[in-house]
DNA sequence: ATTAATGCAAACGGTTTGCACTACT
DNA sequence: AGTAGTGCAAACCGTTTGCATTAAT
């Protein structure tokens, strides 16, 4: 999570903000708003998730503005939206680096995969395919060593 | 695409069937339906693929019937469920061999990965995390060799 | 006879849309 | 003023559920 004032994953709110103008689009607060959550966001965040923070923020938040902007932020590039292990949309915060998940269906937990640990996996679709893994859509499920542990140890459920 | 007679990904009907019984559950013509679809089905199919062809079939097939077949038949272990590219719920039709997919989000073709081929996947989470990749639920979206062809003599889109 | 499975229709949750209204530019 | 964006409510799509009926055992 972006500490306060610091934007990590997003480009800064006013260079968006001429973004959007350049572009004939307008800055509206909803706008602001949810670019405000994004800022905030460590990675990814599915859109009910974004709707409820917004409305945190101000309760009158409306589900179509925020599956809107979503969409015309995607547009411009600022986030990407992939499909969670649940198959649930989800946007990424549009990162420095782009990366994957991994998700353990044992758990629910799930971690980023960096373009080094994905290097692999990449490298040997490109090789024996030709094929450009993408890495920002890229969820592997499986389970995670502590819970592989905990199977081992625990009465097997 | 399974031969007329052959079963290449599911067990024989009959030892489905039976595999039903013992488990006092009971087999109905939709039930068998259902299987005869997914026995002729490649790979994986969505709900209302499935849905659609026994409607062909039978057009008073009902969608919660299917559904609910489906999740027996997972239970039984003889389909196994994941989301596609798109999100949708994808059934796989228990294979010999497990297997992944691969999918452009060019042109929307899709393949299958191997456990060979997923080799390096595999082997660099379990080295790196001891995290087991699990590979029928496994989807990696990129583009594909033809695409990225296309993409370079085409006009860049 | 027993009880699991079906078929229907309605509910559901996430997402999209049409339209009149608001407000950024 | 002009037009993009908002808010609402209704539509949509895939999926699930409750319940009375049907049918496999």
């Amino acid at each position: 999570m972006n500490r306060p004032g610091m934007t990590e994953n997003l480009p800064s709110i006013v260079a968006i903000r001429e973004h959007f103008r350049a572009r004939g689009l307008r800055w509206t607060p909803q706008r602001r708003q949810i670019l405000d959550v994004l800022d905030r966001t460590d990675g990814h965040i599915t859109c009910s998730e974004l709707v409820d923070q917004c409305r945190a923020l101000d309760p009158l938040t409306t589900p179509s503005t925020v599956y809107r902007t979503l969409r015309v932020l995607e547009e411009l590039g600022i986030v990407r939206h992939a499909h969670g292990a649940d198959g649930r949309e989800e946007y990424h915060v549009r990162p420095a680096v782009e990366h994957g998940h991994l998700h353990c269906e044992a758990c629910g937990e799930s971690w980023e995969i960096d373009e080094a640990e994905a290097e692999a996996t990449i490298r040997s679709f490109e090789e024996r395919r030709r094929f450009a893994v993408d890495l920002s859509h890229l969820t592997i499920v499986g389970r995670c060593a502590a819970c592989r542990t905990a199977e081992r140890s625990g009465s097997g459920g």
